[in-house]
DNA sequence: CTCCGACATTGAACATGTTCAAATAATAAT
DNA sequence: ATTATTATTTGAACATGTTCAATGTCGGAG
C-alpha cells in the first residue's frame, strides 16, 4: 500500500535512465562544438543518440537546459582545478589570478556554444537566465569558488564578504569578452583578465596601508555600499 | 531598355510601404508593452494591424528587429532629451547624471521588451548582437551622445577619448539592472547610477589634482591601456 | 505467475519564427 | 492604351523548439 519508507536504488527499468541521459548530453556537446548551438538541431540530437525527440525532453527541459547542464560540470570542475592549484600560492593576486585563468582553460574548446548561457540575462523571469531566481544556486556555487580563493588572505570583513561577488561577476564579463575573443588561444581575455585583477588587488592592498588608508576606505566603503544596496550580495 | 538613371523618387505603390511600416511596428511595441516579447506573437502583431503574416517581415528581418528599430528610436529621443537637458549644466558629474537618468526615463515603460536587445549578446556573429559589428552604427550613436554630454568639461586628451565608450558600457548594465529592478520607479537603478556617477567623476578629478595625481595616474593609464587593447575604443 | 505502478520511450502533433513563390497594384516606359 | 518594372502583399509551406497521449518495460507486491 504505502511505499514503505526503502529510498529506492534501483528504481524500474533500472538507471537506465542514467545512460540514456548520458548519451544524449555527450551527443549534444560533440554537436554544439562541431556546429554551435543554434545549428545544432534537437532532432539531431536525438538522431545522433539514438533515441526520439521526445526524449531528450525527458532529460532536459530545453536546448538550453543542456548547456546549462554542461555548465554545471563546469563548475564541479573549476572548484576541483582550482582546489588543486590554489596549493601553496598565499599571494591574493596569484590565488585570484588562478581562478579566473583555470576557468578559461577548462572553458576553451567551448566558446562556440557557451553563448547560450547569455541568451536569457534579458528575461528577469526566465528559469536559466544568468541574473534570475532559477540559477541562484549554481551562482552560489560558483561564488563560493571566489570564496575559497580568496581564503586565508588578508582581507577585511566587508571584502571577504563582497569580494567574491565581484568576482563572479567580473568572471561573467570575462567569459563573454573570451567567446568574442578571436586572438590565438584568446590571449587577449587573458591578458584583460590579468589587467584587470592586477588593478582590483592593487585597489585592495592600499585600502590596507595606513598611509592612504584615509582616502581610499570611503570609496570602498561606497563601492560596498553600493553592491549591498543593489541586493548583489546574493541569497536574500 | 535600360533604367536611364533617374533615382526614382516616388516609387511603385507610392509610399505605402511607409504606412504599413509604421502600422506594424505601433502595433507590435503596443502589444509588446502590454503582454511583453516572449507572449506576443508575430501572428499576434500581423493580426493586430491588419496585415498579412509576411508583411511584417517584408519590413522587418526579424522579431527582434522590431526591438531594435524602437531601440534607434530611443536613440534619437534621447540625443534630443540631452541636448536639451544639459544646456546650462557645466559640471561633468551633473552632465552624466543628465545623459543616464534620461535614459531610464525614456526606457521606464518598455522594461518588459527591453530584454530582447540583449538575446544575441553571447552570439558574436548575430547581426543584432550588441557586441557585434552588426550594430557598430547604432553603438557610435549612443557613444556619441555620451561625448556630447563630457563635452566642454577639463579631460584629457586620453579620457575624452575613451569615458564615452566606458559609459555606454556602463549603460548598458544599467539597462540591465533596470530590467531586473522591481522597486516602485526603478529607483534602485536610479541611485546605482548616482552611486557609480559619483565615483567616477571623483576617480576622474583625483587623476587632475595635481597632488594625487603621481599615485593615481598609472592607474588610470592601465585602465585606459586595458580598454584600448580590448579593441574596445570602437571603430577598427 | 500475474499484475501494478513507476520509469522510460516513442513519434506525432503543436506553436511559432521565418521563407518564399505567387498575386496584386501602382508607376514608368513605349 | 499597353506593357514592363518595381514595390507591396498574401498565405501557405517550412524548420525547429516543445508538448503530449500512448506505449513499452522492468521490478516487485500479491
Amino acid at each position: 500500500m504505502f511505499n514503505v519508507g526503502a529510498d529506492v536504488i534501483g528504481t524500474a527499468k533500472k538507471g537506465a535512465g542514467e545512460k540514456t541521459k548520458a548519451a544524449i548530453f555527450e551527443t549534444a556537446l560533440e554537436l554544439f562544438r562541431r556546429g554551435g548551438f543554434e545549428v545544432t538541431t534537437m532532432r539531431d540530437i536525438a538522431r545522433s543518440a539514438k533515441v526520439a525527440t521526445g526524449a531528450a525532453y525527458y532529460y532536459f527541459p530545453s536546448k538550453e537546459a543542456i548547456v546549462a547542464a554542461y555548465y554545471d560540470q563546469v563548475q564541479v570542475l573549476h572548484a576541483e582545478k582550482v582546489r588543486l592549484e590554489l596549493g601553496g600560492k598565499a599571494g591574493l593576486r596569484e590565488r585570484l589570478g588562478v581562478a579566473m585563468h583555470s576557468k578559461l582553460e577548462i572553458l576553451k574548446d567551448d566558446r562556440k556554444f557557451l553563448g547560450a548561457l547569455f541568451r536569457y540575462t534579458g528575461d528577469p523571469d526566465h528559469p536559466l537566465s544568468v541574473f534570475g531566481k532559477g540559477t541562484q544556486a549554481q551562482r552560489s556555487q560558483s561564488v563560493a569558488i571566489f570564496q575559497e580563493a580568496i581564503a586565508g588572505t588578508d582581507l577585511s570583513e566587508a571584502l571577504r564578504q563582497l569580494l567574491p561577488w565581484v568576482l563572479w561577476l567580473a568572471h561573467l564579463g570575462m567569459i563573454l569578452v573570451f567567446i568574442y575573443d578571436e586572438t590565438e588561444g584568446q590571449q587577449r581575455t587573458h591578458r584583460l583578465a590579468d589587467g584587470i585583477l592586477d588593478l582590483l588587488t592593487q585597489f585592495i592592498v592600499l585600502t590596507s596601508s595606513a598611509l592612504v588608508r584615509p582616502f581610499v576606505q570611503p570609496w570602498q566603503t561606497k563601492i560596498l555600499g553600493m553592491l549591498r544596496e543593489a541586493g548583489w550580495t546574493g541569497e536574500t
